[in-house]
DNA sequence: CACTATTATGAACATCGTTCATGAATAATG
DNA sequence: CATTATTCATGAACGATGTTCATAATAGTG
């Protein structure tokens, strides 16, 4: 008995969401679909559901590859501070350049809910624990090591500095001066870390 | 010569208007259709657009009653304090309590973006202002009355407030111990505050 | 060559937002 | 009342979407 051998999908794989995350970046979300995946990859538009669950699974996978990247940029940025204060002053500044040098991927990343009943998969939880492990390490010093502290104001930090760049970036703030996302994100990390080294 | 008189659609734009709204807190807005909108009302789904531009427009009406919603909620518990830190803080109870009884609503209502090419309405400016003044004048006693600073600390912690729920809602904060968006925006709130006050 | 496991395919289905030609309905006019 | 001009509800039509699945093509095996 002969067969048709199990085909490794790996090449394919990488293809398929090298091109989806080119077209991300360059149209947004909403210029993403299979169909037109298939069009670019030079298959019927059912092959991409022989390699991916669906595209919310893409959208997942690119959304992974968004966290990698920009992980990547805060330790780049971040490491070698003397001053822990000033290395989170950085982090914003890495963080909201990320955002205007990456608008559709972040808009991605941040915005994409999952569908009804599907639940965040373990190795997407494990990206975002790295970012937060490298905020919290980077506070530690501030909270003389108590570690909860730490990563709740981590957390806080983390959270506030995304709502900021998110209500920026889509003009949500109203703002009259010239207040930009770096701006006001200053003024969140300095006055949250001032209140937090005179605590207790 | 004679001719059929205009329609005033007031009527009928506020029975769409009610109902979509219903349907948006029941299923989110993926529930929501003009198809589904017309079933429900009893007419064609052409008619629809007879009453609205189109689907954004609907949103961008019932985002407009939410920030309505949401203010009268802040305005009646925020009122009467003495301390002004309290006041603060209250309001941040009050917005994580919203968030919570108006999960889709308010999911909508920061999620939604405008359609490319289109611009936010000046009515629908003005509501924000209305919230953003809201915020202002309750941290001006703690910045010296200094108007300038008391409104970019408003602006900083209105979408911090933001990020914390945005991302505590979505669980996206990984979190360890029972922190919940209350005790974090808790935590954002004092902080930040303490920070705004020894400014300078 | 014959057989079989496997995979690529694209038609099919159920949606969706949006447009628009058509005809019914209506009020003013003659 | 009959005519006519005007307005508007209607729903077919269009183009697009995600997803499924019966079918045909394929390539290894005996």
């Amino acid at each position: 008995m002969g067969r048709k051998p199990k085909i490794d999908y790996q090449e394919l794989k990488e293809r398929i969401l090298q091109l989806a995350m080119e077209t991300v970046a360059r149209e947004g979300v909403s210029g993403l679909s299979t169909r037109k995946i298939a069009k670019q990859i030079g298959c019927a538009h059912g092959t991409i559901y022989n390699v991916f669950d669906n595209l919310d699974d893409i959208i997942l996978q690119i959304n992974g590859l968004s966290l990698d990247r920009l992980r990547k940029q805060l330790e780049r940025d971040v490491t070698g501070f003397e001053n822990p204060q000033v290395a989170v002053s950085q982090l914003a500044k890495t963080y909201t350049d990320y955002c205007h040098s990456n608008y559709h991927l972040w808009s991605m990343l941040v915005d994409h809910k999952l569908s009804q009943g599907n639940t965040i998969p373990q190795w997407y939880q494990d990206k975002i624990d790295a970012l937060f492990s490298l905020v919290s390490e980077m506070i530690l010093p501030l909270v003389a090591d108590e570690k909860e502290r730490a990563e709740r104001a981590a957390r806080v930090l983390w959270a506030s500095l995304h709502g900021v760049c998110s209500l920026a970036m889509d003009g949500k703030l109203n703002v009259i001066n010239s207040d930009t996302a770096e701006v006001l994100a200053d003024s969140l990390i300095r006055n949250y870390l001032k209140g937090l080294t005179q605590d207790r």
